[in-house]
DNA sequence: ATGAAAGCGCTAACAT
DNA sequence: ATGTTAGCGCTTTCAT
């Protein structure tokens, strides 16, 4: 036996087999080390002898290369960080599966946090930073402009998705077409006949919110329609339950209620018949935003302006690959269209 | 000027503005590199005075430890992999949000794919081994044998979420109560006077959908009622459209239909109301199984068996953190319990 | 308590 | 086309 220098430190309690390494393989293929690592370079300049050698080494030891010490070396994490700051909303997780699938296909992957409130979001964007992430994808959640400025310091580009920044700082953005969509509601509404439109939003400080209040107001303001009434229903149902009962008590009662988004129109419809004994249309005219799964189904049939996740997706996917993009369009508004249901129709 | 010994290989074409490094911070401080790395580490022994020199320097020059580089290190990466089979079902969107709130209080990290088609989780989780992820998360998605052993050999824990993996290899599991659940169901319709239920299964191969069947049929056998009639509803709402429609249309018609999961239980209530102009309860009793978001709206009102998510994650957060208990009780069933509500209401 | 030095697994010059 | 060499930024002995 040949005695061995190597320090002992490899304590058996805890240590995992150790993996292969480029080394190892390179042993047992009888070529270098350097050339492992080409042969799983595509654009190398390998011989296809060599390569095949490696390759068969390297399935023979069941190696993997280890991605974090490329990324160490290369600069390059391949990572991207995603904050989703409305953990509970599906349209969140199709833009999830939207983004895994495009991502995934361009070897880029997912580190994902949520942040139930929206202020411990500078703390997970840290911990994002300390794996080198290349990009930030902001789903509903916002970054303190201080952080955002140093990610810009530090050319790490953040997308806004769903929502807009509140400043105009250097972050791009990927939103619905809110101010658009708005007015196209308000003219559907009046164009059914509602005349005394309610206005649910979600919060104060919402720059989605404060979009889809805006160019609704701008149409109702248009059409000399009085000052629609308004409240605040979160976003979610548990708000919308209680705004829902606010706006319904008012006297005269409003005969159609548009809300900032689905969930929350959804359940101004449920309040509306169950608590009200209304019929929905008819009696109150319903409007939505999103077009989420639900807002088509049949106890629902919501009139809604789409917010379409996958095209919204691609733009965030062309932002993340392609520098210029960012640079020369980093402000992407994508429209969609109004579907237009039965919760609107007055006959 | 000093002349550089450096090599020039700093090309400024693509070059972000480096990071600053131990080694910067070091210098800033008047300290040695290893100095830095103890400051951050908590239970390193260093006096106050070298830290917070150490730590004000790190302020100043706004760095950050880069966790690729001690993962290199370590052995370990700090991240946990996810694989998400079913991506458009709410109840894995709470199940990733409670997780990352868990983990990330543990200094754990999420590098999450989705997977539309299950065949290839395995090439997801190929590219989650190259980041040498600690343990594979796998929800309602299912992996190769060949790579769960490979898995297994180098000491990477891999635990099934809400599905059960065919064999009993070496991954562990945390479930709902489903065979247990689906008997309570059973036994509550038979309670309620219906005689004559059928079943709405998700997919043959799901070890979720079987187990759900299993339970349920075990009752109704135990009370020698006929076999219930059973079709495939494949979990989502297209499947359980058409489904819904095979069921109702039998001859005699069931009198209630217990469904493997609460999107189609919901999407039976529409269909049986809005195609069959059934009364939900009298005419047709409807249950379900999650308990998820929607199932407790005024529109479905529907009985169903509870998974609870955070409970669920608890346990799957345990299993991540303690070795013991992976080892010791690797397959978790988390029990729920009966929601009764109006959907099996004779009355 | 601190610093010097080795090296985690890989890529990227540079030579040949 | 291939091997040699020098690090990427950090943790961890080992001395002191």
């Amino acid at each position: 036996m040949a005695d061995d220098p190597k320090p002992l430190s490899k304590s058996s309690a805890t240590a995992r087999r150790p993996l292969p390494s480029a080394h190892d393989v390179a042993r047992l293929a009888g070529v270098s080390q350097a050339a492992v690592s080409r042969a799983f370079d595509p654009k190398a300049s390998i011989s296809e002898a060599t390569r095949s050698k490696v390759l068969n080494a390297a399935r023979e030891l069941k190696y993997r290369p280890n991605l974090l010490a490329r990324s160490l070396i290369t600069g390059r994490s391949r990572i991207i960080g995603v904050v989703i700051g409305n953990p509970r909303n599906t349209f969140f997780l199709e833009a999830l599966d939207a983004l895994s699938e495009e991502l995934s296909q361009a070897g880029l992957h997912l580190l994902v946090f949520t942040a139930r409130v929206d202020s411990n979001a500078d703390q997970l964007v840290e911990a994002l930073l300390r794996f080198r992430v290349e990009s930030l994808l902001m789903m509903s959640a916002t970054l303190s402009p201080e952080l955002a400025e140093q990610c810009r310091a530090e050319g790490i580009s953040i997308i806004y998705f769903h929502r807009r920044s509140t400043m105009l700082d250097g972050c791009a953005s990927v939103t619905g077409a809110n101010f658009l969509g708005a007015g196209v509601v308000a003219e559907h509404l009046i164009d059914q006949g509602y005349r005394n439109p309610a206005f649910m939003a979600g919060f104060e400080t919402s720059s989605t919110s404060q979009e889809r209040e805006a160019g609704f107001m701008a149409k109702i303001a248009l059409h000399n329609l009085p000052q629609p009434a308004k409240a605040f229903g979160h976003f979610d149902r548990p708000g919308a339950l209680i705004a829902a009962r606010q706006l319904l008590s008012l006297n005269p009662r409003p005969d159609s209620i548009y809300c900032a988004n689905d969930m929350m129109a959804m359940t101004t419809i449920e309040v509306a018949r169950k608590e009200f004994g209304l019929t929905i249309g008819r009696d109150l005219g319903v409007a939505g935003f999103d077009d989420t799964e639900g807002a088509s189904w049949y106890s629902f049939d919501l009139t809604t302006y789409s917010q379409p996740v996958d095209r919204m997706i691609k733009k965030v996917t062309e932002l993340i690959l392609d520098e210029t993009a960012l640079f020369e369009k980093p402000h992407v508004v994508v429209e969609g269209e109004l579907k237009v249901r039965s919760s609107t129709k007055r006959t």
